[in-house]
DNA sequence: GTCTATGCTTGACATAAGTCAAGGAAGCAG
DNA sequence: CTGCTTCCTTGACTTATGTCAAGCATAGAC
């Protein structure tokens, strides 16, 4: 593994606390490696086996029952994924794809949960993790209970615009179809949505999107930050 | 507090293996409180001050937006809530009320996170708690994303069913219309989930459900680990 | 027992969102 | 430049679910 790479996961959050000799020790069983695009990572269903660390490249998360399929959550780097099924030493809960040729560290399950175990400081900071998780699993379900169609999609593209510096325009960070996925509808649905936007000041051409009015989407979006 | 109230949060899994210096000095801090039916315990948005343990009654965990609610849990006895943000030391996402009369413990957040740094097994423990929630968060968006209502029904049947030890009959848990509202649909579709249901072998009168087939009822529902 | 409040069910209807099928745009390969 | 592939959009239509209003049960209160 690459010292710039071992230095990035060192920063995360999560292994920022740790003792140096289990970080050390923990990065000895890991390895790198390079995925193609479209590859199939986790099962939901299976045993975790592996903490995964995005290092570069995208990854969804999505969920599967009865022959469908919904996007989750996207992972952008450089993040870690899936902790929750490893420190349970549970089922998968959610399926992992590639969405991109991606680079990942992966750390082999028990050693995490043995560090977990001896290293106070990263069980508190794995279970902040965890809280985090939780919290927008949380807004996630608020948003698809309480807000139909065009103003989740009205309330993403604010997400966007903000996660943007606040620009007016911008490129959306995924293919439509994932967005619509994300978001709880059909690709369909999200082009109609898009159209429907129209008269709340958004364009949009391609991945490109224009808001030419972001008070008025505010009051449709009414954002909160307890929900996304 | 009473002694047999202190053994039964002691004998929850958050606190089971915490050191007992640092569970006599949390529960010194906390203190037991009855509450009234109908009572807001918890608003969204507001700062956790303290993390609860339902002992006794029922609690509904429901979300808000622009005027609507929607019931996102029911915490039954006896069982901690409110651990996430707690620990975060974050606003809460959700709002928590009482269903009926209860008896709580009310524990100090501060003195949580205090316990939480310096007591690894607690800290251990407590990322199992977030990992558990997250996971059933997880499988509610996942029921909520791919089943349409009838099919959310029949997998919330089944699991009243195994929770009655498989019994073919049992009374609902709750009041009709919290059912829907967790379920993320109208009383009135919840009743007319409950005639089509009907054909899958399902009777339905007041709190009292029958099931006369579960084999075609879980052919409908897939029931599945994975999800609820 | 009767009365009343509450929650549930039903019917008629409205609307949001999904489905299917066709057409179009954009990016890439040659 | 041309043609192909992939994804997106659109229109027509269906279906699921929500809304509104009325009527009906049930459980307590008296």
């Amino acid at each position: 593994m690459y010292d710039d790479e071992l230095q990035e996961i060192r920063d995360l959050q999560l292994f920022r606390n740790m003792a140096t000799p289990s970080f050390d020790s923990l990065m000895q069983a890991a390895y790198s490696q390079d995925f193609p695009a479209e590859l199939q990572l986790v099962r939901q269903g299976a045993r975790a086996n592996f903490l995964h660390v995005l290092v570069s490249g995208r990854v969804e998360l999505f969920a599967e029952w009865s022959g469908q399929q919904t996007t989750m959550a996207i992972v952008e780097p450089v993040t870690s994924f899936i902790l929750a099924a490893c420190l349970r030493d549970a089922p998968h809960l959610m399926s992992a794809r590639t969405l991109q040729p991606c680079k990942m560290v992966l750390i082999p399950a028990a050693d995490v949960r043995a560090a977990f175990r001896r290293d106070t400081d990263f069980a508190v900071d794995a279970a902040g993790e965890l809280a985090e998780s939780y919290r927008s699993m949380v807004r996630h379900t608020k948003s698809l209970k309480l807000r139909n169609a065009r103003e989740r999609l009205a309330a993403f593209l604010l997400r966007q615009s903000e996660a943007h510096g606040g620009s007016p325009g911008f490129r959306l960070p995924h293919e439509k179809r994932l967005v619509a996925s994300y978001l709880g509808m059909t690709p369909e649905s999200l082009s109609r949505a898009f159209r429907s936007l129209n008269e709340y000041g958004i364009y949009n051409k391609g991945v490109y999107v224009t808001i030419t009015d972001v008070e008025k989407l505010r009051a449709l979006a009414s954002p909160d930050s307890l929900i996304e």
